[in-house]
DNA sequence: AACGGTAGCGAACAAAGTTCGCAATTGCAA
DNA sequence: TTGCAATTGCGAACTTTGTTCGCTACCGTT
């Protein structure tokens, strides 16, 4: 007869569920990043132990993949109306903006596969504006693939940076100040035009950036209407 | 007097470096992959253990960041000659290709800096193109990160569904032909435009989305000359 | 009141990256 | 040739991670 647990004590301490062990994870990830995402440490949270979690979820992929869900669901959803063009700028600026803010988020979504709900519903608005604009079936379908990937890479991106920043301690900007001045001072003989643009290759102006390349892919497209 | 290793006995196992170093790491990312490429393999390839690795090589990462300009070696250079967009399109597409062949190449390069000679050489490539192109600098910077950002990606993606497909035991058309299916039986009511596009997709032709994406940007491209 | 299924979790495992300190070897100078 | 210092190899160990096993305790039903 043991009674060191004190019999009733108050809080009993809430079971464990998906929902619970996701949000847990979420949380998680602001406040520590993907990398020191562990199973062990979304159970200290949780105030358990590992091997608990796996009751409730089959392996840590798993888990990735409802938390990857979960920020899509963070991602605001654009209201199908309006000229498509304005939508797709709109979609990928929204995206882009919350993917840059939440820690480490595109990485995440970069490493999944797109099967929950949340970004099923983005590809849907996507490919919703794509056909409004014109495109054949297949057409739409590669030019969606592309336009996910390209708002998930650039963001990703962004994140591989901030995370390199993280370690090394220096911020994101000095960084980059960094690999500009490694780009000047390679030898001009060998990479003329890298010496030659190294002001312009890491420059700190994401928005221009993004901004510029979508705009390149979004005329891309305009053009193809006309066949 | 400790004889056992036999005195003298032929073989007398080369010494370590760098670059054999690297070339065990380059044998077995083709014959195991990058998720089990691990230091103690690498070490077991060479004949000896794992520790001996470090009087070599800073950590891992380095390794990875060697193997990754070892792997950009492989991808031809096109020559800096005829028109910008052919110019454009054979880097591509011989880019591409390489980077499908090797196992993992582009997951590789995607997780890596691009500071070796090999990746610098490619980036000196493509600057050079778009500058023939006609783009002020800033702006031929900004479009060569986003070429050589969406022909890493677009290998990476392939590469993880290839990773995907191993893991699964399945082949590479059988996954597609799975998340078809899972797209076309989605609910029609919230999902209709992905119920009515599933087929397309995730249709298994690499090439034509590939060319497809690329002809956009470089479409995009053109009509930014015209100012 | 008994009992069967389920949830929690302590303990242990295997694999990985990395470090430490010692032994062997090598290169260089006298 | 000899002696010494610096380099190199590496056995052993530490740490962290994902994951499994099997026991215990509980909960709801009959």
């Amino acid at each position: 007869m043991v009674f060191l647990p004190a019999p009733d004590r108050a809080a009993k301490k809430a079971p464990l569920d998906r929902p619970r062990i996701v949000a847990a994870a979420r949380a998680l990830l602001d406040a520590v990043g993907l990398d020191e995402l562990t199973m062990r440490r979304v159970a200290k949270h949780l105030d358990t132990r590992a091997a608990s979690l796996y009751r409730h979820v089959r392996d840590k992929d798993e888990l990735l993949n409802l938390l990857a869900d979960e920020i899509a669901g963070e991602v605001p959803l654009i209201r199908a109306k309006g000229p498509w063009r304005a939508r797709l700028v709109n979609m990928a600026t929204q995206a882009r903006r919350t993917l840059s803010t939440l820690r480490d988020a595109a990485r995440l979504l970069a490493g999944t596969r797109p099967m929950g709900p949340n970004r099923l519903a983005h590809i849907e608005g996507t490919l919703k504006a794509l056909c409004d604009a014109g495109l054949a079936p297949r057409e739409a379908a590669w030019a969606a693939y592309h336009f996910n990937n390209y708002i998930n890479e650039f963001a990703a991106d962004e994140a591989r940076l901030a995370a390199a920043a993280a370690v090394t301690g220096l911020d994101r900007s000095a960084l980059l100040a960094d690999a500009r001045g490694r780009f000047a001072s390679l030898p001009a003989a060998t990479f003329p035009t890298i010496v030659a643009l190294a002001e312009h290759l890491a420059e700190d102006d994401a928005d221009a950036l993004f901004r510029f390349g979508l705009d390149l892919w979004l005329d891309g497209l305009e053009g193809q209407l006309g066949r």
